[in-house]
DNA sequence: ATGAAAGCGCTAACAG
DNA sequence: CTGTTAGCGCTTTCAT
């Protein structure tokens, strides 16, 4: 035979005198269900690896009705967390069949809808996405991930972010991550408490913001005493003003209280600080920061685990799951 | 017609009452070339529109032999560098038919084989690899990346580092890193030039030391006043103590740099430092290091924009493409 | 234990 | 301008 000749199951078929079927069966592993012969059977792997057949996965996604693909979208570009949450994805597929098709859309919930649109019509055969946060007064819609005009529904992981949606989810205890600034600052003694965040509606900020605030009032602050910079759109040196007088200062993430911090210009090392997220860079710094990193290669895990259980298992409860902090 | 039914170029012809390949004509976007009716191409467009359809992309890719996947392997586990490479890719791919299927390795060269296997396996019409660096004894082999065995060579394009296989090249001007960091330290006049690098073979850490070295030593400076440390793997206070005399210093990645700077423990304002890479880090340090961020986006784009031409120009020649530092 | 044949859904060559 | 037919490569039912 030439050399240049494509190798396919009907090839080896005709190379060894037996019926494409038996090829088949044989190459993909159902030669015990089938009785095939031991002779044959070896005949067809033996002559298979000595021309290097490599099965096309093309038709047989075809006939599988399955792409095998599963696609996972982040609405902010890659930053290190988004990462994490990408290797944690990824190192769950590695021991299955899927694999995984990635996009970015740089938080505009207009890209979002065409990624998602895209996957769709590429067919993937689950989607794990970590939705857009938007502004205050933005309103984040999520009829693109309803996918609601056509058959088949793609099952959907929603992670980071609760939004208005049936589907399972996977998500911080952000509360908690505030609740814990607001003990730790608490039981130290403080007396004038701080916070930074971001006007933006999301339930990652939110969740922490209402952790910390609810505990601190709950153990008996004076409102007076809290400090909120950031929660609307004034400019910076108007945000830090409200600041003057913390004596410990929490941030929903760390790269805000980094900023503000800078901002201050003062002492810092009289201050309390917590912030989440970003573990790595804290470590790099000169300033004394305790830092929350979020679990997020275990939420790539996660996600990835509910999507495949969520694909075999159509009609079950949605459910929603909520990780702790290491 | 019931409403669960499957609705495909067939469905569409039967209802229509014209064949099925008028309708792939005229849905795939050929009505012209091939002059279907104005009256027919409507009513197609219309039936079409009216429920939902959407064409098989796996009958399309395995009639066309092509799944119109792109594949992206990262050595490394994604950090930020990484990550706006990725972006890129995306950024460029997004205007086209293609979709990005990732794959990160842990820096293990041979998850890094498993993964190339797969993703030929699994089809994709091409690749870009950033490869595995090694430690200085090993030995990095690009055995897999010939996919030498079988039939069609899938089109591979290496980036970020140098490695012994013919194919197209996109890599960053790292010789000039050096070499512009040195240049700086001169014209300081600085007398004593310290230099942090890595215990690995890689063509980015190789290149960058020799245009520092070389550059220091083509304008006169002494060896003995040349420091370098991190190029073999003794403990790391074996290592800072070559630094003592210096009065600038190079790192081949502010990563490194940063390490460092911190073992030295002295004054870090009486030194001027430079590094590469992770310019979002530095900007938040309490230390002064500048920095030559890497054209990471751009090197994503040059990269995914080779492929495409290469998988259309499967005979032209090789080409390697520098990026210039911005 | 194995073969024949139909089918997954789309496309392109050929025919008129 | 449009239809018929064959084919992409694999899987699976049905038959023997």
């Amino acid at each position: 035979m030439r050399s240049d000749e494509k190798i396919n199951i009907g090839t080896l078929s005709r190379l060894l005198d037996v019926s494409s079927s038996t090829v088949s069966r044989v190459l993909s592993g159902k030669a015990k269900k089938y009785r095939i012969s031991k002779e044959t059977e070896k005949r067809i792997v033996g002559k298979a690896g000595e021309l290097g057949f490599r099965p096309n996965y093309l038709a047989h996604s075809l006939n599988a009705g399955k792409t095998h693909n599963i696609g996972l979208v982040f609405a902010n570009s890659i930053d290190l967390f988004l990462g994490s949450i990408m290797e944690g994805v990824e190192s769950f597929l590695r021991d299955t069949e899927y694999q995984m098709v990635v996009a970015t859309c740089e938080n505009d919930p207009e890209l979002e809808k065409k990624e998602i649109e895209r996957m769709s019509y590429r067919q993937v055969d689950g989607i794990i996405i970590y939705p857009s946060a938007v502004g205050l007064k933005a309103q984040y819609s999520t009829d693109h991930l309803k996918l609601s005009g056509k058959k088949k529904k793609i099952p959907i992981v929603v992670i980071g972010r609760k939004v208005d949606l049936d589907s399972d989810c996977i998500l911080f205890s952000d509360y908690d991550a505030g609740r814990q600034a607001a003990e730790r600052f608490l039981s130290s003694g403080m007396k004038n408490f701080g916070m930074v965040t971001q006007p933006i509606k999301c339930s990652a900020v939110t969740e922490r913001e209402k952790g910390y605030i609810e505990t601190l009032l709950k153990n008996g602050v004076n409102i007076k005493n809290i400090h909120i910079a950031g929660k609307d759109e004034t400019p910076f040196n108007v945000q830090i003003d409200k600041l003057r007088k913390i004596d410990c200062l929490f941030g929903v993430n760390t790269g805000l209280l980094i900023k503000y911090v800078s901002g201050l210009r003062i002492d810092i090392n009289s201050l309390m600080l917590q912030g989440v997220g970003r573990e790595d860079v804290v470590r790099q710094l000169k300033i004394n920061i305790t830092d929350r990193d979020m679990p997020s290669r275990e939420m790539g895990i996660r996600a990835a685990e509910t999507l495949l259980w969520r694909m075999k298992n159509t009609h079950a409860d949605y459910k929603t799951t909520y990780l702790d902090w290491p």
